[in-house]
RNA sequence: GGCGGCGUAGCUCAGUUGGUUAGAGCGAUGGACUCAUAACCCAUAGGUCAGUGGUUCAACUCCACUCGCCGCUACCA
């Protein structure tokens, strides 16, 4: 197999709150795995994170927090990127669009990005009517407003609820022109704003409408060894694309953000739209990566620029929108930069707890469980292999607490940890500590060693297609199926009587640990070293070679002591409320 | 209203181009074993694949409609 380049990035968190399960299953834990596959295969893999720090929320959530957004954001930045590192979600680098050694070049990149589509004609200057909260100082996001829906119904009656925010009325479902609700009032401050006219530069997402659906057409199918694309990313972006994409401004009113570099009056005071500098993000971090490692920032073309390597993105599905069309019209509309070979879009996770209905996760009911405090009493690879198991791969799915003692439980610890440990614990016992004679196998041995050939198959088909549900499911199997093979062969019967036939058995037990130690990598990062170091075997920087699942290790290969792998968990000791 | 998704065993879900008796895990019942974190293994039970109609030699899989649930509808990210 060629050796590839990868570029994967994960979806900026956003830096004013904490990181939940939720966030963790979309955007960031795939990504981890993917990459971990990807070196252990021997390919190359830059794995590209940071926060989101500008825009309006982080602004708001600073006056909440009675603090700078300069502080705000640092402290959330600072935070998630310990979640990652306690999670094993291992990036080369994590930045942050508006940290200290980042805001320079992120500037930089996305100024010049916004001036060549500037200069080519991509956007269009316009001026319209916004509300103006005169408190605060700024114009007011639709989200922002509130008021009485102006709606009229179809009996002629105007809707009146007067709860509406500014984009939609959770009365009447009816989309809202903020400028037209009745009594608008502003959520910031609770004064009523007024209509203000300011100008914006808005991109023409429409003459990129036949290029993007192509392009999009063209990832229907798998090809070049990139992974076909879900068909919820693709229903969802190739119908914005029927019908219709229009402008939309990539610029606001705020003091928060990167500038607008025109040189022009109507652009004074202006910054870009946080959803045109955050992808640029993935780039500036790049960059940064580049200057820390090899002192050239420039480097960072080497990877957008080179048509080899591989850019994947992993986000929620709220990202698709930015991602899959708009992100790559701004690719497109730039020219140079290389496009995005997989976008992969994971639904959102809800939440369930015993006696109550499912729903959605949410800070400010308390109904979220969050990483600081999941990492304070419990181990990092029980989370990461639950939320494989139920990732939101094609629709929502709840995170049920009592569905993840039961699958710690019963799955890693019973089926998984428990075999490791009665192969390690047998063989050392009666084999002086070293792994026996392979001797001679017979149909039943052979039948096993081509089972951990055909699942290491089945996985590698499934991760490659990011299909990770998929290729876990098939790495519980293997570790079912070592435990099947154990009780057919019945080692501690044989020991009696056939000790070198016990041998065979307890050989080809081993070599199934290895095969688990191997491939459970990527998911269970931790766990896979705890069981290498059992085996002896040499890893670098954590990574095992993927070939290794099926190549023997050797007769008198010295075994260390077993470890537990996984320990027993009781739902009333963990996820206190909130 | 428009766009999209979902509805498969008691529970959670898989079913990749339509093709033989529809699968897995958990749970339940019965049995076996004792190397192991009282774990593991084997067997059995259980489904009119939401409903109706259609296309086809053949449909869980394609089409139409009905019922139920959900998401999005774009300057909050």
């Amino acid at each position: 197999m060629p050796k590839r380049r990868y570029l994967v990035t994960s979806g900026l968190p956003y830096s004013n709150g904490r990181l939940h399960v939720g966030h963790v299953a979309g955007a960031y834990l795939p990504a981890d795995t993917y990459v971990r596959f990807l070196r252990a295969r021997g390919h190359d893999a830059l794995f590209v994170c940071g926060s989101d720090d500008n825009g309006v929320a982080s602004l708001i959530s600073a006056r909440k927090e009675g603090i700078p957004v300069e502080e705000l954001t640092a402290k959330y930045n600072a935070r998630q990127a310990e979640d990652f590192k306690g999670l094993g979600i291992r990036f080369d680098i994590f930045g942050g669009t508006h940290q200290p050694g980042f805001t320079d070049l992120h500037n930089r990149l996305s100024q010049e990005m916004f001036t060549t589509i500037h200069d080519k004609g991509y956007f269009t200057k316009k001026t319209t009517k916004q509300l103006y909260d005169v408190e605060a100082g700024q114009f007011l996001p639709d989200r922002y407003v509130k008021g009485t829906c102006y709606h009229k119904l179809p009996d002629g009656s105007v809707c009146g609820y007067t709860e509406a925010y500014g984009d939609q009325c959770e009365s009447c479902g009816h989309a809202i022109d903020p400028i037209e609700l009745i009594e608008p009032t502003s959520t910031i401050t609770g004064t009523k704003p007024e209509p203000r006219e300011t100008t914006h530069w808005y991109l023409r997402l429409d003459a990129f409408e036949k290029q993007l659906q192509e392009w999009l057409e063209g990832k229907r199918e798998a090809a070049n060894g990139d992974p076909a694309w879900r068909e919820t990313v693709l229903n969802f972006t190739l119908g914005q694309v029927r019908q219709g994409l229009p402008e939309r401004a990539m610029t606001r009113d705020l003091d928060w953000g990167v500038p607008v570099p025109l040189d022009d009056p109507d652009a004074a005071g202006k910054m870009l739209y946080v959803w045109f500098d955050a992808p640029i993000g993935y780039v500036s971090f790049t960059a940064a990566y580049c200057q820390q490692t090899g002192g050239d920032w420039a480097g960072y073309k080497n990877w957008w620029k080179d048509p080899d390597t591989r850019l994947v993105h992993f986000i929620g599905e709220d990202n698709t929108v930015f991602h899959a069309l708009i992100w790559p019209a701004m690719l497109m509309a730039e020219g140079t930069y290389q496009l995005p070979r997989t976008v992969v879009a994971n639904s959102f996770l809800n939440i369930k707890v015993e006696g109550q209905e499912e729903q959605k996760i949410s800070k400010s009911r308390g109904m979220a469980i969050w990483v600081e405090e999941y990492l304070k009493n419990l181990e990092p690879d029980p989370l990461r292999y639950y939320l494989t198991a139920i990732s939101p791969e094609t629709s929502r799915t709840a995170f049920d607490i009592d569905d993840f003692i039961a699958r710690n439980n019963g799955e890693l610890l019973n089926a998984l940890g428990n075999f490791v440990n009665r192969t390690i614990t047998f063989t050392r016992k009666h084999f002086e500590g070293a792994v026996p004679e392979p001797g001679e196998r017979s149909q039943a041995d052979q039948d096993h060693l081509d089972f951990i050939a055909a699942q290491k198959e089945k996985i590698t088909l499934s991760l490659d297609a990011c299909r990770f549900k998929a290729a876990l499911a098939e790495l519980m199997a293997l570790a079912r199926a070592g435990n099947g093979y154990l009780d057919l062969k019945k080692p501690w019967t044989q020991r009696k009587e056939d000790m070198a036939a016990c041998g065979t058995t307890m050989n080809i037990g081993i070599q199934t640990v290895r095969a688990l130690a191997v491939l459970m990598a990527p998911f269970m990062p931790f766990s896979a070293e705890k069981i290498a170091g059992m085996l002896n075997l040499e890893s670098e920087d954590g990574v095992l070679p993927w070939d290794d699942a099926t190549s023997e290790l050797g007769a008198g290969h010295p075994l260390a002591e077993a470890e537990i792998l996984f320990r027993k968990l009781d739902a009333s000791e963990l996820f206190g409320a909130d």
